[in-house]
DNA sequence: TACAGCTATGGTAACGTTGCCATCCGGACT
DNA sequence: AGTCCGGATGGCAACGTTACCATAGCTGTA
């Protein structure tokens, strides 16, 4: 391990003082032209590298903005919510590092301790935990971003109109002729989820499609673990439920999935009876993460989830920079149907 | 912001030294039981949470292992990769934070000086970039694994065995009587990198395969860019290039694909044509990405995603802890060949 | 009795930066 | 001639932690 040059180092090669160094690095105070190049050049020479713990030591600023994920099941959405913090936090000075955590709650305390440790200038959080802990950090005096999961109201949050486009697919479905739509979806969250935003908004739009049009959902409603690769094996839940079903002699005439991934392992088991998407079965799923990778194209509910990442980023350095100013606690994006495929004509 | 509680501040409560306090935090030294426990008390009621820069400042370990990792494509593989990466990490006292760069040579350096900057005790490299920058990492004396792209030999790596999982689909596909198959591959990368790993490994066993049987490759060789998500649209090269192949006239009975996500996009292709699989073609593809989530299930090569993090982890803390042993420089791990449903006996 | 060796604790100096204050020079203005 | 001010630079303390050294009481043994 070699000895790394410090800022006196160079100082010294220079023939200038250690703060002469610090202010051609910030680029701000008096320097002289000629000295700037001679500091320069020694910068160069020495192969000097910022120590960013030093700095932010002393400066009590980190210019961190640290993302908590949970990828439990690999899922591609978290990715692109990953690539719009990057984009945004980066147009603004600011470096995202991310913490990919388990799902336990020691996993969520060691995540939040990690960023808190190291002083990040603020928190943005795209999975499901303990409200308490978010409070933790807001009471730390951290600025605090929730996306997708509002899990408590002391912290601002991003959140997608859900809602409307699962209203969107179910009046679609209506309007194709379909009213014996089935329901597949994750077993909903227990209450730590301060009211359960996402599933419940997808839940609850297709319960009152269906009330508007005076169907019954009895045996509609499928829940269950969310999908799970089994390595070498099957399918998880949206197989499963949609087996179920299907030999249950439940036979309904579309299928409302609550996401892609579900709505991939209904798809498989739809094959598997023999039947054909749509002109037997349509099916819609959300969140349009697999919906072009699938055969026929998935009709979904396309979420911003790339915006969802930049917003969250502006958000939560608008505190970091403005912490006085009244920003906004919340913002809520839309979400975008998409026909594709997957959907048509009631058959019958 | 609240002023945060230090060191100083818990030691006043409870009546000791700093020095205790972090004899305390770090379990080590002596410490009565009785004013062990004192201690803890006033770390609980001060509400105190390290500065890990000023410990790492001090100490000159970070406990930090940087992943660098690029998801230009959204490929669920990265994340994979990350989970193992942690899981390992964790378990040996660390912690894994991940910087998502963009795929240009200004995102690279900032991606290598931002860990560097926070001295990171090791990196691990999961991204094609220039063979320069890993070299650089290497002479600062921060111990860095390669995942995957082995960019430099001065760098350690773990690699997988794509050669035999390629092999071995040839080998299946000419088992079942096909001799025209086609290649579908994204375009080779330029020679920046060391001997283009991934993609000259399966190209070769597949040219291999085809020479084994006499067979002419001409007309069967598709590349173009890795596969896009374009917003609303359509299927990348996957979709394009097999189109092609179809409507040139070039029949092949199988498809041989780098990868699951150019393997779906064909997969479109063929049904568009009205074709079956595996009926009329059969396909396989490689990193069992999306294999599971597609109709018919694809026969692939799954790679071994999150015990390559796990086995990268190991190497580097392995290295970071025993810096002059001869630690492994290259670990290489099998891939495994998976036959599903997407392939059949050739027809006619 | 003397000294070694263990337990228990405290004091102090760094780690590499930056913020603040001090200093000095020269030209412009009164 | 005296004062003021902008430009250019340096010195020094401090951020919060840990490494290292010092000290002191106690027990056990030569």
């Amino acid at each position: 391990m070699v000895q790394r040059p410090t800022l006196r180092d160079v100082a010294a090669a220079a023939g200038v003082a250690t703060t002469t160094v610090t202010r051609v690095l910030s680029k701000s105070g008096y320097v002289a032209e000629e000295t700037r190049l001679r500091v320069e050049e020694a910068l160069r020479t020495t192969g000097y590298s910022v120590n960013s713990l030093a700095r932010s030591l002393k400066s009590d600023r980190s210019h961190i903005v640290g993302h908590l994920l949970r990828s439990t099941v690999p899922n591609p959405f978290y990715l692109l919510v990953a690539r719009g913090v990057e984009d945004h936090v980066q147009s603004r000075g600011y470096t995202a590092l991310t913490y990919n955590m388990q799902a336990h709650d020691e996993a969520e305390r060691r995540g939040i301790e990690t960023f808190l440790g190291w002083r990040a200038d603020a928190i943005i959080i795209t999975t499901p935990m303990q409200s308490a802990h978010v409070d933790y950090v807001v009471s730390r005096g951290v600025p605090v971003v929730q996306v997708e999961r509002p899990l408590t109201l002391k912290a601002a949050r991003v959140l997608v109109r859900n809602h409307t486009g699962a209203t969107q697919a179910m009046r679609h479905l209506v309007e194709l002729g379909h009213r014996r739509i089935a329901y597949i979806g994750p077993e909903p969250l227990p209450p730590s989820e301060l009211f359960g935003y996402v599933e419940r908004e997808r839940f609850g739009a297709y319960v009152e499609g269906m009330a508007a049009i005076g169907a019954s959902t009895e045996g509609l409603i499928r829940f269950g673990q969310d999908f799970q690769v089994d390595v070498g094996t099957a399918q998880g839940h949206g197989f499963t439920a949609m087996r179920a079903l299907l030999e249950e002699g439940v036979r309904p005439t579309a299928i409302f999935a609550e996401n892609d991934i579900l709505a991939a392992g209904a798809m498989q088991a739809i094959y598997g009876a023999g039947l054909s998407i749509p002109h037997d079965i349509s099916i819609v799923g959300f969140d349009d993460t697999l919906a072009q990778y699938v055969s026929p194209l998935l009709t979904t509910v396309r979420l911003p989830a790339r915006q969802l990442g930049m917003t969250a980023a502006q958000m939560v350095i608008d505190q970091i920079e403005h912490p006085q100013a009244a920003n906004a606690q919340e913002q809520i994006l839309d979400s975008e149907f998409i026909i594709r495929e997957s959907t048509g004509p009631a058959p019958g």
